[in-house]
DNA sequence: CCTGTTTATCGTCAGGAAGACGACTATGAT
DNA sequence: ATCATAGTCGTCTTCCTGACGATAAACAGG
């Protein structure tokens, strides 16, 4: 019964990608404008089909690097001064999704540094960086700078948000934060990571003891910088560890 | 660029399951025999194709429909008696994956309560429940009762790893553990669910303070059972609570 | 130079949760 | 009656967290 060769529904499969990073205090996501029917002119998630003999993560690898310049991070090899977070987060198949053919979408999600070139991709008018709060609140009208938003292209505000979930939940029993965070940061840098991600304001005295006293999160490479002004912070690297036990906690309310 | 319906390799959509439950003290998966090649006569998850007009989630349910009788679980209706956890897990599309065609499969993770009938779906010697450490061992050579084991065909087995080890970890932080359970239980069983899953032993002491002192977790029904011999235990249903907060603990070594 | 502001870092204390484990209870089996 | 088996309630110690005081080291401006 299963596996007649002849009997199949033809399928589109692509990759569709979550590029989340922190930018001044804010989390933001890659947005690129559809130049295209449908959903011409709306935001949407950038992506692409996969490749005839490509596999699923390669896919998204080889969009990230075209959207972003991005390297995937492999966690075999050694760190690339350009590496991104990536993982799969979620297949989208509805059979509606997409009105003009059957498509089934693995949806990845990545997460990066503040990155010095805001589009460093090809077409620069049609890629942005924009809040995920802007993104997903369809009722917000107008973006930060006038700009118009209107709900994404696609299902793609699902995909988004369901990727902001696996982020912010991601963060608290692991050492994924540092995903955000330059090679070399500071404990204060990487609080305000955790309270971008979160939205919440978190006790620096408390943040600071727990992330240095869980070993394995972070290295200290000896350094120390007053970039963020104030007294002169302890520059740190991640460490190996990437569970972290106990975990973060995120506060309630 | 994107899109281009004329311009897109066609690929095989499928789904396939990994169906937990707890039998004799062991987490055991469902299994299928195949009857065709390639992997003639090997073990496989369950699984087909996703048909032209179906939702992911849809074909998840009717082919776990098909195989065990179990009804997928919806959040939003009632709760039925044959109803099972239904999830997505992940998917899986390496090229060369199956060997006649390009198969993209979405797979999914199903916990069901030890079922009455073993092997209740179509053809029954082909179908059956096998602890998933002798599906996953390639080096165990022969299950329990002399049966040859091999590994599973495709990569069924890295499937069936990763549905287990989100099992593993999604009782830790949520009520799923309920899932194996009849609709009443009682905490001891409740206890032995979670030692079959994680592998380890609980001090049944604090682990019945733990659960029972969980807001939301269980709700007493008034019954009491001997079944398992003893002292009468008080039995629970499932209460409303998903997320446990603060989670249970699995312990280290 | 002195002062106020900002950020970093260390310390203290109370409350809650978990692991270890003793004690008692209510069944059935011998 | 005695024992074995499970279930349930308590106690104690330890660890972690949240709240928050205090000090340190930079910069800005008068």
């Amino acid at each position: 019964m299963p596996y007649d060769p002849s009997a199949f529904p033809p399928f589109a499969v692509t990759v569709d990608l979550v590029v989340l990073t922190v930018r001044r205090h804010a989390l933001c996501a890659l947005a690129v404008r559809r130049g295209e029917p449908p959903y011409q002119g709306r935001w949407a998630l950038p992506g692409g089909f996969v490749r005839g003999d490509e596999d699923l993560t390669t896919a998204a690898a080889r969009e990230l690097a075209e959207e972003t310049g991005l390297n995937a991070h492999d966690p075999a090899g050694p760190v690339l001064p350009n590496a991104a977070h990536l993982e799969q987060l979620a297949t989208y198949g509805d059979p509606k999704r997409d009105p003009r053919m059957r498509v089934v979408s693995v949806a990845h999600l990545a997460l990066a540094p503040d990155l010095p070139a805001p589009r460093p991709g090809g077409d620069a008018r049609s890629v942005r960086w924009a809040p995920v709060e802007e993104l997903l609140d369809q009722e917000a009208g107008y973006g930060r700078d006038g700009e118009q938003v209107t709900p994404l292209a696609f299902d793609h505000a699902q995909i988004l948000a369901d990727g902001v979930e696996r982020a912010r939940s991601k963060i608290e029993y692991s050492s994924l934060a540092t995903a955000f965070c330059p090679q070399e940061f500071t404990v204060g840098e990487l609080r305000r990571v955790y309270e971008a991600v979160w939205g919440v304001a978190l006790d620096p005295r408390n943040f600071h003891r727990k992330v240095t006293g869980t070993p394995g999160f972070l290295v200290p490479t000896g350094g120390t910088t007053t970039r963020q002004g104030g007294r002169p912070a302890q520059l740190f690297r991640a460490g190996g560890a990437t569970l972290l036990n106990p975990p973060m906690l995120r506060p309630e309310a």
